[in-house]
DNA sequence: TGTGTTTGCATACGGCGCGTATGTCAATCC
DNA sequence: GGATTGACATACGCGCCGTATGCAAACACA
C-alpha cells in the first residue's frame, strides 16, 4: 500500500504544479512568471518542481500537453455529431476558434509555447491537434471531397488561419462583435478546399 | 552645421544598436539576448540603449517596425507586377511566406514579437503589412472578384495562414521540398475567398 | 566669449530570478 | 536493522534588467 500511496503523492504534487503554472503562465505570461511565486502558490518550493519537470520550458511542456489534449478532445467531441465529414470538420475548427479564445489557451498555447520551444510542429508528439486535422484532412482528400495537395500543408494553413484568427478576435475591441465575422471568412477560406464548389 | 551633426550621430548609435539588435535576437531569441552583450557589439553601452530605446520591449518594438517595412515594400514590389489584382495578391501572400523564411524574419516577428508585444494587431501601426493586406481585399471585394466577407478578418486568417506556413516550412527537414507544398495548398486555400470558381 | 543648461552616453548600484549543489527525512531493500 | 534510494527543501552563485548618478560636449544667451 505504501507504494501506492507515493507514487499517488508524486502525481499529486505534479497535479499541484501543473495548475499553479496553468495559472500563472496565463497571467503573467512565461517569461513573467516566477517560479518562486508559482510554487509557494501551490504549496511547494521550487525543488519539487526542478525535480519533477527538470527545469522551466519542461514544466512549460508538460502544461502544453495538458492544454493540447484538452483542446483536441473538446474539439473532436463537437466534430463527431455533424452530419457530413465536411461539416465534422468544419465545426471542429470553429470550436478551435471559440477554444482559443480563451486567455489562456491564448496566452500559453499561441504566443509564449512557439517563443520557447519553438515550432509547435516539433513540440512532444507535434501537438495532437496537428496531427488530429492532418488524419481528417487526410480522409476527406481519399473519399475525393477536397482537392488532393498535401494533407499537412493543408492541415497547418488551417490551423494557422483557425488560430491566429482566434487571436484576432481575443484582442479585438468588442470580441463577440467580431467572432462571427471570423467564422464566416474562415468557412470561405476553407471551402476553397473543396473540390466541387457548393 | 553642429547641429546636423549632432542629429547625424544620433541617427547612427541608433542605427549601429538596431542592427546589433536584429543580429543578436535573430540568433538567440529576445529572452536570451543580454543587452550588455548586444549594445558591447555595437561599440556601445547599454546607457545608450536604454537613452534611445527606452527598455529592451522598446528596442523589439523599434526592430519589428525596420522588418515589416522592409517585408512590406519587398512584398508589393512583387505583386505589382503580375497581370490582374487577384494574381498580385497570390504573388504577395507567396513572397511573404518565402520571406517568413529567413531566420530573421521568423525568430523576432513570428516567434517573440507576439509573445512579448501581443498581438500583432495591436503594434505600433498594427503591421503595415497586415493594412496593406487588408486594404487590397477590400478592392479585390469591391471589384467583384472576391465573395463580401469582412476584409480584416480575411486578411487576418490568410495572414496567419501564411505565415504559419512559413514557420512550418522552416522547421521542416528539408524546407526546400515542402516550401511547393506549402504554396499550393495555399493557393488552393485562398481560392475559396473566389467569388466564380475557376 | 563666458557661463548655465541641456543632451548623449557611460558607469555604478540594487534587486530579482534561474539553475545547481547540498542537505534532510522517510520509504524501501537485503 | 543498517544501507540506499527517492522526493523534496534549503543555500549559493551568477547573470541580467532597470534606474540613479556622473561626465563631457554641444547648445543658449547676454
Amino acid at each position: 500500500m505504501a507504494a501506492g500511496q507515493r507514487a499517488r503523492m508524486m502525481e499529486e504534487t505534479r497535479a499541484k504544479l501543473l495548475l499553479a503554472a496553468r495559472n500563472a503562465f496565463a497571467e503573467k505570461g512565461f517569461a513573467a512568471a516566477s517560479m518562486d511565486e508559482l510554487t509557494a502558490a501551490a504549496g511547494l518550493t521550487r525543488g519539487a518542481l526542478y525535480h519533477n519537470f527538470g527545469d522551466k520550458k519542461g514544466l512549460l511542456r508538460a502544461v502544453l500537453e495538458q492544454l493540447d489534449a484538452e483542446m483536441v478532445a473538446k474539439a473532436r467531441a463537437v466534430g463527431e455529431r455533424a452530419a457530413t465529414p465536411w461539416a465534422g470538420f468544419l465545426e471542429e475548427c470553429v470550436a478551435y476558434i471559440e477554444l482559443a479564445l480563451e486567455p489562456e489557451i491564448q496566452r500559453i498555447m499561441l504566443l509564449d509555447g512557439p517563443a520557447v520551444l519553438g515550432d509547435p510542429s516539433r513540440w512532444p508528439g507535434q501537438t495532437a491537434c496537428l496531427r488530429a486535422t492532418t488524419e481528417t484532412i487526410q480522409a476527406l482528400i481519399d473519399s475525393g471531397t477536397l482537392h488532393p495537395v498535401d494533407a499537412e500543408a493543408a492541415a497547418r494553413l488551417i490551423n494557422g488561419a483557425a488560430l491566429d484568427a482566434a487571436l484576432w478576435v481575443a484582442a479585438a475591441d468588442e470580441p463577440r462583435a467580431v467572432l462571427p465575422k471570423a467564422i464566416e471568412a474562415f468557412r470561405c477560406l476553407a471551402s476553397g478546399l473543396l473540390r466541387n464548389e457548393v
